[in-house]
DNA sequence: AACGTTTCTTGAAACGGTTCAAAACCCCCG
DNA sequence: CGGGGGTTTTGAACCGTTTCAAGAAACGTT
């Protein structure tokens, strides 16, 4: 008795029909008539017939595999998973399967150019884009399909970015409308391109609004540093601060505890992201959420009409939506 | 000119040897003179050489990769991405990747039924095991590689288990260290494998330091049905609660300011699971941290055993921690 | 120089599917 | 009953590696 796994040979040898006709009926392509379908399919039931993945992709020159490397960051990535679903079930639809792979050290390419040694993807979706990075150049010339979450500048590339200075902007015009006349902007410091980008967003709205631009502030770290900028924030006198993302916002709110200052009652905080903790904090926190969902779909789109149509999608900004809660309703300054 | 990719044929060409030298180059097999090799790797240089994966996997009569199906949980998985980084890394560490899949509807089965089908992998992962999950019959009927976050009673199955009562019992135990007789438990309802382990660690826990069992609270949602369960909890006149989980905890919390009770100072509070929330709310939450790391790489390290060596690895708990925060030091009651 | 060993190198057979041109079959009409 | 057209089915080539038995080359010994 055999111990390896049913081929399709086998498949055919049961059914009494020829491989050709297992493959026609497993991939519904030509026309088979309904009787040899059932014993086929009765068949591959019996033995519990797998397809190999390998002796697949080899007459189709393809891997029917789109690889991602994830993120190295330290900082928990909480919209990971939303993001790797949604990513999973667009590529699914035409039928396309996810690989993982991740950075070893702090060399960006290596991860990608060991994968391709290695027996290569169909595509790759790049995540974390910033200025000038080197993994696009890398990609771009060994000719191989990718789309990045990030835009880049040059136009041969398909990207799909969340309009932060949008989303910003949707943040000073909601602490506007609430009354807010000083509106402060505590970031990241420059040279990050989503940073810059939500601070432009910032700058440009208040400008249009007529309002003052206040000093900025910002912070290296995340919590634990942020905590210890409340004092120089309190210093701008701000009514309604608008953070560039949620565990800034949330490090500066236990900084103003500290002082004694309570957040969202004495002084409005809006924070970008949306993290699970935002909605999990007293006060709940109002922030500017990215639609994950939507930016793994179109990623995998792009990517996709690369492969199959020889096309190329416009890249394209997904717009944030503002999510409002106590922390900017409860101001009572 | 040829638009495909280089293959071995081209390279050995190239190098002026034969294409089994070649292989034999690039995995390093048998001895190749230095010379040669240099050729060789010259030529792999020149042409921009990479295997072809299905071409390699084909003759291996494996796939050289792990699947793991992505938990459907609406509520965001925080731990995702660390446990996802950790499998990878073991996985490559023994010349595997990991491919992603998930469910679609809601038959738990399908999803692993379809990928068999399409292609099939080398081992899985299964994460959020439940009493008599039907995967596991299912797999071990296929005689398919797999390994278990959970435990499963099948002494064929290899799994990987946090030991959540000893994690409840911990947090028990610093809860009487710091003074508190009276220790509640907020659970889940009775019927899922994680919450009953880890009510059975506060009952046992409890009756060994001869402490009041108090009467059940229970919540079947997470964050906002929890909150309206804090006037039940109050009336076990509790002054210590221990959580099932963080947002259960942070529910709590937030239902106990409903009350103009103060969390942490009036009533203690413990969590579990140290999602990233935990530490950015005020007070600070305790919470029974789950080590995902090592359960990613005890995993892999299992189904490596299993694929390589025919082996197989005793199941295992792991033990948690529990990180102490403000939430249960800053008790005045 | 002949021979035995050891070290390198190679040819060709797998591996398990897909595909496509060609053969076989079916049904209906004249 | 022969033939025509469409529908099903099939044989065999091919995809790019690995592997292994066997051939070639190199080297050391007598």
């Amino acid at each position: 008795m055999s111990r390896s796994r049913p081929t399709i040979r086998d498949v055919a040898a049961e059914a009494g029909v020829s491989v050709a006709t297992v493959s026609n009926v497993v991939n519904g392509h030509a026309h088979v008539r309904e009787a040899t379908k059932r014993k086929v399919l009765d068949a591959i039931d019996a033995l519990g017939y797998q397809a190999s993945r390998a002796a697949r992709s080899l007459p189709a020159g393809r891997s029917f595999l789109l690889a991602y490397c994830l993120p190295s960051d330290e900082t928990p990535n909480a919209a990971l998973d939303v993001f790797l679903h949604q990513m999973v079930q667009t590529a699914s639809e035409s039928d396309l399967e996810v690989l993982l792979f991740r950075q070893r050290g702090d060399d960006p390419i290596e991860p990608y150019a060991e994968l391709l040694r290695r027996g290569g993807a169909d595509g790759f979706v790049l995540s974390g884009i910033d200025y000038a990075d080197p993994r696009v150049d890398f990609l771009r010339e060994r000719n191989v399909p990718f789309a990045c979450f990030g835009r880049v500048g040059d136009p041969a590339v398909d990207w799909v970015d969340v309009d932060g200075a949008a989303g910003v902007a949707a943040a000073v015009d909601h602490a506007a409308d609430t009354g807010h006349q000083r509106i402060a902007f505590f970031g990241w410091p420059e040279g990050s391109q989503a940073g810059d980008e939500r601070r432009r967003g910032y700058q440009e709205r208040i400008a249009e609004l007529g309002l003052e631009v206040l000093p900025s502030v910002t912070s290296v770290g995340e919590f634990d540093l942020a905590r210890k900028k409340a004092p120089e924030m309190l210093e701008t006198e701000a009514t309604s601060v608008i953070c560039v993302s949620d565990t800034l916002a949330l490090g500066l709110m236990a900084g103003l505890r500290d002082l004694g200052v309570e957040p969202g009652r004495e002084l409005a905080v809006t924070g970008f992201d949306d993290i699970p903790a935002a909605s999990l904090t007293a006060p709940a926190l109002t922030s500017v959420r990215q639609p994950m969902a939507a930016v793994g779909r179109q990623l995998v789109d792009r990517l996709v009409a690369q492969l199959t149509d020889q096309t190329r999608l416009d890249s394209t900004f997904v717009e944030p939506d503002l999510i409002v809660r106590q922390s900017t309703t409860e101001y009572a300054g």
